[in-house]
DNA sequence: AGATCTGTCTACCATATGGTAAGTGACTAA
DNA sequence: TTAGTCACTTACCATATGGTAGACAGATCT
């Protein structure tokens, strides 16, 4: 495989390729994206594609591996922010948020990694192993010095990880439940969960 | 198609193509399953499988139409329980818990639908509507009756789901998170999330 | 016994898919 | 000038897929 992206501002082939792939991965899902229908896309043969990624898996890959990356960059930021155990947590929760709406195709990809098995899906949480650790390790943190209800710090990463993806990326059911995809309908969201998730983890004293 | 089952004991041929379309859907995904591997699964040809169910999406219409129903049954029944608002909500994560470990395949295909965009998806969420209906009223009936803390009652609704569903079908994250999927980590899971939710949702007077 | 119906099978088929092989034109280095 | 590389293309190919057409054995009905 080639190694440069040429211009490398983000318009390059490749770069355009693996939006496309991510795009699709996250709506369609993995098996159900067909190269040919990539290509068509970005008006561009096939075999473009399989020059810069040589097979269907190692796109994949490479989506991965790139949606691990941003996804890690935005969310290490916010999880460095100072101040109190919620409001970090309230911090992360926003820029997940603001993810979401920024780039609705990143959380669409983490959704579909449940359904990859290996070893796509170990590759992304291989990814973001350092992100997880330093989320679990915080958490317990806060717990020790009585900022929050205790809790197991896994399962807790757990709960707050799905509450969060399901509440952002499960649109079939939301337009049942009568809630548009808007950003108005985010925003009630996001308020949403924010105030569950302080009922269920602040300690009151 | 034909109409009857034959022996309708659950063991004949529609019913057993069903079963084994329902484990593949919700693991491998709709997409990726051919009905060439699911007939070799049952040791038939797979024009038996078109003999029944004249096209794929037929046959996804009716492993729908068939989960629904047991989905409904299963919770509607625990919904029904006698007891103050909290007791409910517990008795229906706990039924919720046990269809997990008795038939986990209906948990991952309900995780399916919201991939699958309409028709498929509509028609679940569709058939499932009265169970969201009533579960929404009972909750804002809790909330009114100063049981539990005020939210959105769909909203709410949706985040629970979430995190229920998440919990049990995240299959690949737990293992992550260094928990394996066995009946042991099952009860942890339920205890946490049950503790989470009450903290989040009873009343403290 | 003969006709009909049921459930399953064998024999095909058109299309789509991921992938290989071999070009082609533009630009670059010697 | 020319040899070579780069980015991309056309031309194929083997396989898998959903689906059609029709045969065949056994049961049921008349």
């Amino acid at each position: 495989m080639p190694t440069t992206d040429g211009k490398a501002d983000g318009t390059s082939t490749p770069s355009r390729i693996l939006d496309a792939a991510l795009a699709s991965f996250a709506t369609r899902g993995y098996e159900a994206t067909s190269l040919d229908a990539l290509a068509a896309g970005l008006e561009v043969r096939k075999q473009t594609i399989l020059y810069w990624f040589p097979s269907k898996e190692v796109l994949l890959d490479a989506v991965i591996d790139r949606s691990a990356v941003e996804l890690s960059a935005a969310l290490e930021g916010s999880l460095a922010t100072a101040g109190t155990g919620w409001v970090r947590v309230e911090a992360v929760v926003r820029s997940v948020f603001r993810l979401a709406a920024r780039q609705p195709e990143l959380l669409g990809l983490v959704r579909e990694m449940g359904r990859l098995g290996p070893p796509a899906a170990t590759r992304f949480v291989a990814a973001l192993e350092p992100l997880v650790g330093r989320a679990s390790g915080f958490l317990e943190a806060e717990m020790d010095s009585g900022h929050m209800r205790r809790h197991e710090p896994r399962l807790l990463l757990l709960a707050i990880y799905s509450t969060v993806i399901g509440m952002l990326t499960e649109v079939e059911l939301l337009r049942a439940l009568g809630e548009e995809p808007t950003a108005r309908s985010l925003v009630r969201r996001r308020a949403e969960i924010l105030d569950l998730l302080r009922s269920a983890l602040v300690t009151v004293p």
